[in-house]
DNA sequence: GAGGGTGGTTTTAGTTTGAAACCAACGTCT
DNA sequence: AGACGTTGGTTTCAAACTAAAACCACCCTC
């Protein structure tokens, strides 16, 4: 992992975060830490990977502090792996992928999982942005500005 | 492109966008374009990556259905390349990435780029996802759910 | 103490990536 | 007209990465 990180050395806002879980597979192993899995074992029969790539994967997670491993889950000789607080702060990112999912790649008619609210039992709302006073934003209404002096690159 | 879609033929509303733009530079991209890029040379300028891999990932996001050409900027005899509709879907999503960057890959003295609300001037506020009521809700406060008839995987 | 489940690492081949070179079309200066 | 630069790519080839399968080590049970 640790890609080419060449050209620029402090990368953007939006590049840092690729390089910790800009692949395939990463993204579907937080999910699936979302939705409970812990074991090794778990991940590896719900997502179908070679066990290498699921250990490098789990390695790259662990190393750049996205999930951790608790050493004994209840006695037994094997460790499990959960979000950390940085990992569980991709929450977000996760639902407007899928949510980008369920827009654009499925038809009108195709069956879908739902994202729903516990306490209501019904499904959540799309993610909002909003600006200071509560106007809801979209990509229209707003740009990137660098903060009073930053030599950053984006 | 097009990656191991083997051992699930259907996927699930989270693993097919990350087949369109599961890949490090696919994302930078669409921010570009976000950010007005339009020309090949622009974004090879912005992106510093090899113009093959450039092409590579357009005409990838040209068969996604992401970005789109426009056969003529005003005159000129080259074309542009600009998000549709499914790309501008993706605004969301690169939010929520920028705001998990900010938020743990960044030193917290350290200066980063804003997005900020054309209207008021501000920064934007966080992401927020609703429940149907309007209460906010987080991952521990939501479950995926299938819809009363569905042979989809998640 | 043989067998099986779990959690990996190693081996090896196949695929992808990417830098550099090349190429073609167009504009432009002289 | 013809040399020359710019733009927008494609081709070549080596290096890096991915992944399937085999292997290994540990523990548990029978």
């Amino acid at each position: 992992m640790a890609k080419r990180v060449s050209h620029k050395e402090s990368l953007c806002g939006v590049a840092r975060p690729l390089d910790a879980i800009g692949d395939w597979w990463s993204l579907l192993i937080v999910r699936d830490a979302f939705d409970g899995l812990r074991r090794f074992g778990e991940f590896q029969k719900s997502l179908g990977l070679a066990k290498n790539i699921l250990s490098a994967r789990l390695r790259n997670l662990l190393a750049h502090g996205i999930i951790e491993t608790v050493p004994a889950p209840d006695g037994g000789p094997y460790q499990e792996y959960v979000l950390t607080e940085k990992g569980r702060g991709l929450f977000p990112l996760l639902v407007a992928l899928r949510q980008w999912g369920e827009d654009f790649f499925f038809e009108p008619d195709e069956a879908h999982v739902l994202l729903v609210d516990k306490k209501a039992g019904l499904p959540v709302r799309r993610l909002e942005l909003r600006a200071q006073d509560g106007r809801i934003v979209g990509a229209k209404d707003t740009f990137v500005r660098l903060p009073p002096t930053s030599p950053e690159t984006e």
